[in-house]
DNA sequence: GCCAACGTTGGC
DNA sequence: GCCAACGTTGGC
């Protein structure tokens, strides 16, 4: 079985449901810079792998739906755009800095499961997401709180 | 809108 | 290599 990731995103910039709405329900996790982050999207993430999909900057912040990857790293095509935010003139072409995944659409959750009934739960006390000033947007979570999540999200 | 926490930059 | 200043994230 793959590995299992939680990746933010502000949906006011790209939300569950433009991804359910993206051509092929897929869309490259692009503008990642964070070295923390960029070394999990080059070196770890894999097809196949189950994500997390959660709503950052909202009221409540919540895990609102399931992804999964369909390509693994791969040179971020938007450091080499200067017209994107996220454009990078150090990065060289060939030795590039930044690396995206795809990822797919799979479903929501039958309901959002909020931060604050995340750190409610005794068996996710050691969430990457919980812990005191943690801001990755890409983390890794476990088989075990992955469950946890989503059962809490399917109502059981 | 505030600000705590963290990451990055650059002077020395 | 240290660290002050600055920038960003993201919950509240």
């Amino acid at each position: 079985m793959g590995r299992h990731w939680l990746m933010k995103s502000e949906p006011d910039v790209f939300s569950i449901d433009d991804l359910a709405k993206a051509k092929q329900q897929t869309t490259g996790w692009d503008g990642v810079r964070n070295y923390q982050a960029r070394n999990l999207l080059r070196d770890e993430i894999a097809v196949g792998d189950g994500v997390l999909f959660y709503h950052s900057s909202v009221e409540p912040p919540a895990v609102v739906g399931l992804a999964r990857v369909v390509r693994a790293g791969y040179p971020d095509p938007t450091q080499f755009d200067p017209k994107s935010d996220a454009y990078d003139q150090d990065s060289k072409r060939d030795d590039p800095r930044w690396f995206s995944v795809d990822i797919a659409f799979e479903r929501k959750l039958a309901r959002a499961v909020t931060l604050p009934e995340l750190r409610a739960q005794p068996a996710l006390a050691d969430m990457v997401l919980l812990r005191r000033g943690s801001r990755l947007s890409v983390q890794p979570v476990t088989p075990a709180e992955w469950k946890k999540i989503v059962a809490l999200g399917d109502g059981k």
